[in-house]
DNA sequence: CGGCGGCTTGAAGGACGTCAAGATTAGTGG
DNA sequence: CCACTAATCTTGACGTCCTTCAAGCCGCCG
């Protein structure tokens, strides 16, 4: 989208926002694949840039947005990494995801008309904010954009039901890795080594299992040299083994 | 012994495909809030009602839409019960939903482009077909149709989430017997007595439990009066109890 | 009637959670 | 740079909820 819009044209709102190379950011981006192809309608495109607004930085524990605020925007993770998660009346939590660079934050408060869980910075995070109602006009202007957010909303359910299985921990944990890095790959960063930014607590929530549980299997994963682990860091050692220990939760 | 119904028999709310009568069939159908309302445009009302076509009868165990099928369009349940699932490659059964008339399905096969799971009718099955390119396309003329699908789209990604959390085996089936009661209510049938159309194994399924567990469960609520179960009918007696148990599972 | 699938009930076992105690790391101030 | 503390993570022992296995029951339909 950026090759139609020089870097510095577009109105950043906030001056922290960094990435001065428009194309990379869009490259990054959710809405890359709408707007980087060519043949795109011009006009409306630069209305789509028109309507984002960087907003950053958060820091870790930061809430970009809370459980009940008004459904306004849906955002894109520029930098960093945002959790969701909800908090039931006893502070009882639960994480709903992860959110990578590129990825979308927020699409599940539309029907409610509000966001209906807290999206947390978990370190520094950088974030670009749509305005729904903005979009959403946009939408019927650029079936292509339509499409996309069709497709943001209906790949989502598939995440949630995938979680929605009934697996054992190693399976679960498996899947977690390889999704996380296959993520990172399709993000431009390292597959075989990353980083958990994620506290294991935070891990074991979202995969329905006990911190301690989490603790053992990735103990277990590196005593069968599938992974090794270092703290927060992970490198794959075999990604087939844990493809082979997920093969139940990953084809969906 | 409370009888509340006569003949030991509970009422069996038998949703009844109301054909020729357009508007009452609208009413029954996720897009009645878009049709219903006064000052829609009447001619893209209209191309609405032209893009749907009624499909069956389909009979208990026939397919609506299998696994891999490309996604050609999304479907409303008018009469009858579907099940939704997919089987791995072990023949293994996972069950994703159950949907009542007026109920959308199909909606997760946007992303991939292709269904992602099987659509079996339980019993006998009435649906309405809208073909999706259609749709979107009416969708960008009638903002109404496109908030709506984002509307359902983002609540099935709620309901996905719902099923993600981890819940004792009683929280589950008192917040399954709690929502199919709503449901059952939101379309005009009876709240406190209807019938487990799918099979305990379909509801252990879709729970995560084993059979044996939900025929447990089912004897206990009844034990404490907060059901009354006859093999697939069941009598709803004490919704507040129900709900309390459910309590952890519900307002999320 | 007799057989078959779905449902129930009981007993035993396992996977994971909970509790409790260390070990390691990170964060802070001297 | 080094205490010192607090948070996070690991490891072990034990308990529990649910599954699994096995048998018997019920309703249904040939």
């Amino acid at each position: 989208m950026s090759e139609l819009v020089p870097a510095g044209k577009l109105p950043a709102p906030n001056p922290i926002a960094d990435d001065g190379d428009e194309l990379h950011f869009c490259s990054t981006c959710a809405f890359g694949s709408v707007c980087l192809p060519a043949g795109v309608d011009k006009t409306a495109l630069h209305e789509l840039h028109m309507l984002v607004e960087h907003v950053g930085p958060f820091h870790a524990d930061d809430a970009i947005f809370r459980s009940g605020d008004p459904f306004t925007a849906i955002y894109a993770v520029r930098a960093g990494m945002v959790k969701t998660h909800l908090l039931d009346d006893n502070g009882h939590e639960q994480v709903l995801g992860f959110h990578l660079p590129g990825e979308m934050v927020g699409l599940n408060g539309i029907h409610p008309a509000k966001y209906p869980c807290d999206a947390i910075a978990l370190d520094t995070v950088y974030v670009c904010r749509f305005s729904f109602p903005a979009l959403a006009t946009l939408a019927t202007k650029i079936p292509d954009v339509q499409q996309q957010l069709f497709r943001l909303l209906s790949a989502d359910i598939g995440k949630a039901m995938q979680l929605a299985g009934d697996h054992s921990a190693d399976e679960r944990l498996a899947a977690f890795l390889l999704g996380l890095a296959e993520r990172y790959a399709a993000r431009g960063f390292s597959s075989t080594a990353f980083r958990l930014v994620m506290a294991r607590a935070d891990i074991a929530n979202y995969l329905r299992l006990a911190a301690e549980t989490v603790s053992r299997v990735l103990r277990r994963f590196q005593d069968k040299n599938l992974i090794r682990v270092e703290g927060r860091d992970v490198e794959m050692l075999d990604a087939a083994g844990l493809r082979r220990l997920a093969r139940n939760l990953l084809p969906g």
